[in-house]
DNA sequence: ATAGGGGTTCCAGTCACGGGAAGGTCAAGG
DNA sequence: CCTTGACCTTCCCGTGACTGGAACCCCTAT
């Protein structure tokens, strides 16, 4: 397989391929002619990525679950820690972005968004 | 005022307060010596610039919406069109958050999390 | 011979700062 | 007068996870 067949059948991009094998994430082969030549298990391991990434895993983290799916000797335990506090940051990062929603939600309905001058939304904004 | 007076008052780092006026948000006067003069003035840009950055608004928003509130024949609609939008993208952040949160949450629950490494949030990972 | 659709590398930019080095300034204490 | 320590200055690099683009090579079909 070329980058081209992985992209399509992953649905990551080329871009994202080449450097998912720059930072070390996957080592494709190489063809004579230079061309990165993907075996199935590098498909396999950026389909893992890919996924792990949708669920918003850093890279960081993407490399440690790959190591520890690839670690028959792994304990469940330390996929689910590093799920555990993933899933708190996700949770934090709602709370965070559920408390702007709530004020950006009142400051809005409070505008009446015509061609005067007068806006609740600065008012706050300059006075807190 | 210098910029530590300032740091403290705003709560703003330093660091930030300098970036805002390398990038043109602010324009503090200079004393012989070289450090930065904040004015009243200055002081109430910066408590403005980071209550919109709280709101989660971009640099380029804060820059529309600074302009915005200096400008005294600014219609309010245009105020609301950009906290609207602004608050559209955080509401799809958040949905996308939610999505993630109910997966993870699904699979940390399966997970046994002892010594063992049979793992079903690898298993997702793996095969979807 | 050429056109097109692959592929390759390398460089720069994104966003909003943060860290740290190297050095100038100022007020207080010995 | 000298030093100490807390300020301040500029400058440059690094962050995360890519994305865009330039310049160039390879392969197949016409």
């Amino acid at each position: 397989m070329n980058i081209g067949d992985v992209a399509k059948r992953t649905g990551l991009p080329a871009k994202t391929i080449r450097y998912y094998e720059e930072i070390g994430l996957i080592r494709p082969l190489r063809d004579t002619n230079g061309y990165r030549v993907f075996r199935e298990a590098d498909f396999h391991k950026l389909a893992f990525l890919g996924r792990a990434r949708a669920l918003g895993f850093s890279i960081e983290d993407c490399r440690t679950l790959m190591a520890l799916y690839e670690d028959e000797d792994r304990a469940s335990a330390d996929v689910k820690r590093l799920a555990k506090k993933h899933l708190d940051q996700i949770e934090e990062k709602i709370a965070q972005l559920q408390s702007m929603q709530t004020t950006l939600t009142h400051l809005v309905q409070e505008c009446a968004g015509d061609n005067r001058p007068d806006c609740p939304i600065l008012k706050d904004l300059a006075s807190g």
